[in-house]
DNA sequence: CCCATGACTAATT
DNA sequence: AAATTAGCCATGG
């Protein structure tokens, strides 16, 4: 069954290794008006596939981390594994690294 | 169908 | 610049 979350997972497995991409990208990729990125929070926290999908490249538009279900400490170390720094809970040339589907 | 929740974001104070 | 408020979408009970 196609759902919601499906799509989202599928775009995120989509992000190549050493990028990032925000919750509000995932929305525009998904082509949803106004602000989808709460549903695909909530979906990428449901977590449905845990080692399938690298919700770790997946960040705030601000470039925080914002949260993750192993723990944020984790999400940034896979992410600094993968060649994405972070600074005080911020991602280094975020505007760089992001990958918007486009 | 209505209510509550969430790993969000933008605007306001 | 940090903290608060409000807005909006999908999912589950």
């Amino acid at each position: 069954m196609k759902t919601f979350q499906d799509k989202v997972l599928s775009l995120v497995k989509k992000i190549p290794k050493g990028k990032v991409s925000t919750y509000k990208a995932v929305g525009k990729a998904l082509r949803r008006r106004g602000q989808v990125y709460r549903a695909v929070g909530r979906a990428l926290k449901e977590n449905i596939y845990p080692v399938a999908i690298p919700c770790h490249r997946v960040v705030c538009s601000d470039g925080s981390i914002g949260g993750y279900s192993r723990g944020v400490r984790k999400k940034i170390a896979l992410l600094k594994k993968e060649g994405v720094e972070v600074k005080k809970n911020k991602v280094v040339d975020f505007k760089k690294k992001l990958f918007t589907f486009f």
